[in-house]
Formats: structure tokens, C-alpha cells, sequence
DNA sequence: ACATTTTATTTTAGAAGTAAAATATATCCG
DNA sequence: CGGATATATTTTACTTCTAAAATAAAATGT
């Protein structure tokens, strides 16, 4: 009960106030980038997130891949994708040697659609956060990166 | 362009990487409690998050102070409430001296079912942040506080 | 008093998200 | 080969969430 020892972020109380304070940032830029991206490009965070990580990959992903990706289960990403070729952003073709998956392209348009929101997108951020001292934005990247690879999820990666 | 004075972070290609670095280790901890919760209370992450602040409001919040603080909006609120009305944790009653106004407060079931969460919900956070070292957790918590002061978004606050 | 504006909330229509069941195809192993 | 299991995705039923319009009560100004 009264140990002393606590080299770790094992106790309770101290694991929920780091957390408080990360959530709370987060969730307000969060909500800042989704409001803009809606009144400017009337675009949701989850449609740039996702063309974002299409972006990345050359080759396309299979859908299981981007909702890996984007950390939202499989029926999400099956209707989110699915408005998504409606509205030409994107294709989704089956593959020949498995019939069971499809892989997720940008069309030019969508290429096109992105470039312009992830200029908006960089451009907003560096807005939010003018105000914050150079320093600490290295080291508090440094931070999270080393809190990524720390953590105990059940899927680490 | 190629200015050499840069202080802060209105670098975008930093503040994008400062962002993505925060936004996936607070992702996927969003996410690990989602669904704990859901498995071992049926409940989601947004009741929790109203219980909580409930109860850091003895005499109960109006509806509008709710969304104020879960950072979400009015309608979102009311189906949020109505549901958790209906489910014995929370009551909802209007304001006599002002009949547009209501007040939410927590039922004793609803303190009940909150205290037990906030318990299970310590020890994950304890568990999922185990392996981070003792000091990457005051600093990186004191840096997330200095982010939240420093942001410039419309409702700073 | 009374028209105007502001404030508090709900309603509406629909996107985004989940868990769990269903479907369909691949793979594996006797 | 054929049955069992594993994998990739969709479907279903539902909650959560948003933006915008609607409702209703309060406050304000002349």
C-alpha cells in the first residue's frame, strides 16, 4: 500500500491526470481541424484522414489495411469508402488472385482533392500552434513518440 | 520562402509531425478504453466522460454546459442525456426561473456506476502506460498542459 | 408594452462509428 | 478431394456525432 517505490507511470492517479492532459489538447484541435475542413472543403476528418493514408501508399490498400490504418473497424471504412467512389475520389477494384479483397486506389481526382486539403490542413496547424515555444514542440513530439512505443495496447504497433 | 527566423511552431511541415505524433498514441488509447468499457460495462466512452463530468459538478450541469464540456455539440447532448434518463443514471429537470434551461444531474445510481468505472478506468490507464518511463510522464504531461494554454483555437478555454 | 434579438435547447437528416452476425473465398490438413 | 478453419469483407442494428433549421423562452431597446 505504502510502498515507496514507483519508477513507472503505475500509479492510478498519476496514468489518468497524463492522460486528462493529453486528451484535452487533442480532442480541441481535433475538433478544430474537423470544423474547418467542413466549412472549407465541406469534408470530413475521416474522409482526409483516409485519403491521406491512400496517399501513402502508391500501390493502393486493401480495404482491412486502411481500416488498420485509420484504427476504425471494417464496417466503417466499407461505407466511408464506399461514398468515397461515389464521389470519384477514389476506386475499388477486386482482386484477380483473391476474390475476397479489393484494393483501394485515388483517382487523379482525388490526388488532386488532397494535395489542396493537406495544404490547408499543414497550414491550420501551424496556426494552432504558433504560440507554442520551438522547444517545446521537439520535445514534446520526441514524448509522444516514445509514449507510442511504450504502450501496452493489445495491437502494439 | 526561405526565411531563416523561425522561433516557434509555424513551421507546417512541424506542427503536421508535432500533430500526427500526439494524435496516434492519443488515438489508440481512445480507442483501447472504448472498448474496454464496452466489454466490461456495455457502456460507451461518452457516457463515462458525462458521468465524469457530472460528477465533478455536485449541483448538476444545464445541458448547455454539458456540451461545453465534452467538447461536443447541443443535439448530441440531448439524445446523449435521453438515453441515460431512461437508463436510471442521470436526471433531467427543468430550470423554474428559467423555463428554457434544464438540469442534469446524477442519480444515485448513476455515482454508483461512475465510481466503479472511474476505478477500472485508473488501472487500465496504469496498465496501458506501464512501461513509460516515471519522468516521460510529468514532463510530457507538463508539456501537454503548456500546449493546451498555448493553442489558438476559437473557444480557447 | 411590444417588436427585436439573444440564449437554451430540440429536431432533423445524414455521416461516422461500433459490435456482432452473415457471406464468401482461401487455406490447411487428413 | 473434402471438411474444418481462417481470412476479407459486408450487412445489420444501433449509438454517437455534426450542421443547420426550428422552437421557445428571456432579455433588450424604444
Amino acid at each position: 500500500m505504502a510502498g515507496p517505490a514507483r519508477q513507472q507511470a503505475n500509479e492510478p492517479r498519476d496514468a489518468v491526470k497524463l492522460w486528462l492532459r493529453l486528451y484535452r489538447p487533442v480532442s480541441l484541435i481535433e475538433r478544430e481541424l474537423r470544423s474547418r475542413f467542413q466549412r472549407e472543403f465541406a469534408v470530413s476528418l475521416s474522409r482526409f484522414d483516409a485519403l491521406s493514408a491512400l496517399q501513402r501508399a502508391p500501390d493502393g490498400l486493401l480495404m482491412g489495411e486502411l481500416s488498420d490504418r485509420l484504427l476504425v473497424t471494417n464496417g466503417n471504412v466499407t461505407g466511408l469508402i464506399s461514398r468515397m467512389v461515389v464521389d470519384g475520389l477514389v476506386t475499388r477494384d477486386a482482386l484477380p488472385q483473391d476474390r475476397r479483397s479489393f484494393r483501394v486506389q485515388l483517382t487523379e481526382a482525388g490526388q488532386e482533392t488532397f494535395a489542396r486539403m493537406a495544404h490547408a490542413h499543414a497550414d491550420w496547424l501551424a496556426e494552432l500552434l504558433a504560440d507554442l515555444p520551438g522547444q517545446t514542440v521537439s520535445s514534446l513530439g520526441e514524448q509522444a513518440e516514445t509514449l507510442l512505443h511504450c504502450l501496452r495496447t493489445e495491437r502494439t504497433g
